[in-house]
DNA sequence: CAAATTAACCCACATTTACCCACAATTCCC
DNA sequence: GGGAATTGTGGGTAAATGTGGGTTAATTTG
């Protein structure tokens, strides 16, 4: 599925172009309609087709919404859930309250995650590279599959 | 597989030519397709032909997205992943970001390492390779395998 | 209800990329 | 050593992509 950087500037308007190697793919498996929200742990947003994240939303909310950290992802992640459609241009809107949330200026980065995207500004995306690289592959904290796995 | 090192030159527009001694490989093994990465250790890329690295990706994304350190081995090596594949002349052109990761300008090398190749900057694989060789072979951290191994 | 602001859609231009062709250099073979 | 074929290198051009903005429709606010 999708995987990759790419450098993309948003415009006056916050619009951002999907970069037109997805777009063929976008368009096929969901009719160009996706789903954007924010990731809980970091400062970035999520970028699913519509289909995936219909899946994701229902496993979530068929979790019990008594205990707290449900309720708190279900709050988080349905509540900022938004549907956006790519214009005639391969452009997303993307809503200022979830560019605020992820402090998206001009210069952004759309990284491939497999099921879904992630949209960084391009300085906290290179900041947080910069961390995950000076982080030692230290085996412990490692699952048993990753452990064995050879790249 | 693959095997052997290749010192080559890249281009003012980023491209390389693969040695044609892989080339009628690739091409039968894979159409050409190929997808580039970062090796998340040492400043190099990492050359996959298509099929070798969609098992990879599979595996990787697998794995539970809430453990902190798969999340971090998913953002660097699926977020860096680029699909390339080999233009009519034999060559691939390398995306900036990936150039700038493993410091690539004129002077690269192409690696051979079985299932994939490495890309590194020429300056850095002599000075990684020095540093390799200046290693005393002391046994001690060797894992049994290795131990027994006869050359 | 009117006015103003925001979002959606469309068009046009500038830039970049991909593809192709041609030449230079090297190697291989006779 | 000379010639031919293969490989490496460079760049030009057409097409596709990125970018900006203008106009209309919709929605909100006073």
């Amino acid at each position: 599925m999708f995987r990759g950087v790419n450098p993309i500037n948003l415009d006056a308007k916050g619009r951002m172009a999907i970069p037109a190697r997805y777009r063929d793919t976008i368009t096929e498996y969901c009719c160009g309609q996706l789903v954007a929200t924010i990731d809980t742990e970091e400062r970035c947003l999520l970028l699913y087709p519509l289909a995936e994240w219909e899946e994701i939303q229902a496993k979530i909310q068929a979790l019990s919404s008594f205990n707290p950290a449900v309720r708190r992802i279900q709050r988080l992640l349905i509540g900022h859930a938004t549907d956006l459609d790519m214009d005639g241009n391969g452009r997303l809107l993307l809503p200022a309250p979830l560019r605020e949330y992820a402090e998206l200026s001009k210069k952004i980065v759309l990284l491939g995650q497999g099921n879904k995207f992630e949209i960084w500004s391009e300085d906290r995306w290179l900041a947080t590279r910069e961390e995950y690289l000076a982080e030692a592959d230290g085996g412990a904290e490692l699952p048993e599959e990753l452990k064995n796995l050879s790249l």
